[in-house]
RNA sequence: GCUCCUUUCGUCUAGAGGCCCAGGACAUAGCCCUCUCAAGGCUGUAACACGGGUUCGAAUCCCGUAAGGAGCGCCA
């Protein structure tokens, strides 16, 4: 069984970097049922956030990124890197090192004007005195000679010398762990089989894979998935894309829509762009993603989403819309729900092809709701002019006397209405639209008088009509 | 500076020596459809970073160069 984790540091916001690799990491375990682990890596005490943990948690419920185990969380297994890094300095892998801070400075200053590779130059590696007044730090013996392959499933094998690694630091002066040696204790423990992270931690591995070896653990596969790039090529920053993941909740995207685009970024299959979550599923392999980073593309995000709003079942669509009508102030639900549901789902269907994410469709779905209707003034003056509320007087009798109150008999209606006056059909259509929606855009007319129902079309074409009588 | 990674249309990508004077998608331009706005359909503009090799033949293999990125922390 192949087992994934998810281990994001709640020190910034979870954006869809993270998301990628999150989504990445699940897929690999879905099609071939495998475990899916979230881990928050929170051992920076200092910069970890609650804040930055709710938006993760609650980031991948939105998602449906649900982890099979977890959430894990680092701060919770000092004992057990405690008790690794006794086991280490007990079997000579690990020792310690009373360097002051300023030793080290000195000697990352010294190399760099020798045009050298800062690095840590092992001092303290053979010596088994200590320093009276400096809390020491353990570092890891890493092996002086060889090379480590890391063997990638997106960059292919990677080699390493070791002479280019130092020993790096395990646990700092006041005892706690560092993350390259927490991350190797939890894979190990937690039998994690890929490592899917950013490739910003290829230069970690060979580290990583010389302690896995120290401490006899299998080394997982890795899998080094490029980086997100702003819309402009640069790297992901506030102003573009590394927004909070749930920004993208409230800025109207389907979490389907959102991960269908993030699953393209470095992927592709054949040539299809929808995919449905099943989809995804079915055609993902960690081994086809590409190696080079990828731009954020907002305008395909916003294609992709609508496109999804197109074909997802409706009913499925309006717990989304709900949320978003609700933030309008909107959503009041009729006291029969069912009833409620089904309008909207209607609603869904009249306007999905004309918005691109729930939010505008929330907001283009006012005059669906209330009683009566502002109207933009630029579209009444344009269209209720005079001549054009008289024909709407006509035609409300016309609606008033319809049998049925369908879309089929309003457009025949309409027809008929417009043609024994030689008029074209826009001639009625669009005075009407303003008169009973507020503004020039809505579906199409026979479709919303449907929705909007007899009653309050009659009321709206009246107020129109009596608009400026006179 | 050193080590490692990357490089096909503006963007996401297809392409694993001849099927490619490079295909699809978003965006963009034009046309069609049309009661508005869309959606949809059709057409167009647009790319193998550069320089050397290897080969009958290279986007695909090799070597350089350039440009980006990452790591070199008692951050993760």
């Amino acid at each position: 069984m192949i087992v994934t984790r998810f281990a994001p540091s709640p020190t910034g916001m979870l954006h869809i970097g993270g998301v990628r690799t999150a989504l990445f990491s699940w897929l690999q375990t879905r099609r071939l049922g495998g475990k899916f682990i979230l881990r928050v890596e929170d051992t920076d005490r200092e910069r970890s956030t609650d804040e930055a943990v709710r938006v993760i948690l609650e980031g991948m419920k939105w998602l449906g990124l649900e982890a099979d185990e977890g959430p894990y969380f680092q701060t919770a297994r000092f004992p057990r890197y405690r008790e690794v890094i006794a086991q280490l300095l007990a079997e000579g892998k690990a020792y310690r090192c009373y360097c002051t801070k300023e030793e080290l400075d000195q000697l990352r200053a010294d190399q760099m004007a020798r045009k050298e590779k800062p690095r840590y130059d092992g001092r303290w590696r053979d010596r088994s005195d200590s320093r009276p007044g400096v809390e020491p730090v353990i570092r890891f013996k890493n092996p002086l000679e060889g090379e480590v392959v890391v063997h990638d499933l997106v960059h292919g094998d990677v080699t390493f010398k070791n002479t280019e690694l130092d020993d790096l630091i395990i646990a700092r002066g006041d005892g706690t762990p560092t993350y390259n040696f927490c991350v190797v204790v939890d894979d190990m423990d937690m039998g994690v089989t890929h490592v899917i992270r950013g490739d910003d931690h290829l230069n970690n591995t060979p580290r990583q894979i010389n302690m896995f070896a120290a401490l006899g653990a299998k080394i997982p596969v890795f899998a080094h998935v490029p980086m997100i790039l702003g819309p402009d090529g640069a790297k992901l920053s506030k102003r573009h894309g590394a927004v909070s993941v749930l920004q993208y909740e409230e800025d109207g995207f389907l979490p389907d829509a959102l991960l269908n685009y993030l699953v393209r970024l470095g992927w592709s299959h054949g040539e299809q762009e929808i995919f449905t979550r099943e989809e995804m599923i079915a055609a993902f392999d960690i081994a086809d993603v590409n190696k080079a980073a990828s731009a954020f593309n907002p305008e395909k995000l916003l294609w992709l989403n609508q496109q999804h709003l197109m074909r997802t079942n409706p009913a499925q669509v309006v717990p989304y819309l709900r949320a978003h009508l609700a933030r309008l102030g909107l959503d009041v639900p009729a006291p029969d729900l069912a009833a409620y549901e089904t309008y909207l789902a209607r609603i869904i269907i009249a306007q999905r092809e004309r918005t691109k994410t729930l939010k505008e469709m929330a907001e283009a779905c006012r005059y669906f709701f209330g009683e009566t209707v502002t109207l933009d003034p630029k579209a009444a003056a344009k269209h209720l002019t005079e001549e054009a509320r008289a024909l709407l007087g006509e035609f409300s009798a016309v609606l008033a006397a319809l049998p049925l109150w369908q879309a089929i008999s309003i457009h025949e209606a309409l027809n008929a209405f417009a043609a024994g006056k030689a008029l074209g059909l826009g001639k009625v259509a669009q005075p009407l639209r303003v008169a009973v929606t507020g503004g020039t855009i809505s579906p199409p007319i026979d479709q919303t008088l449907e929705l909007l129902g007899r009653e309050r079309t009659l009321s709206r074409l009246a107020a129109a009509c009596a608009l400026r009588a006179g």
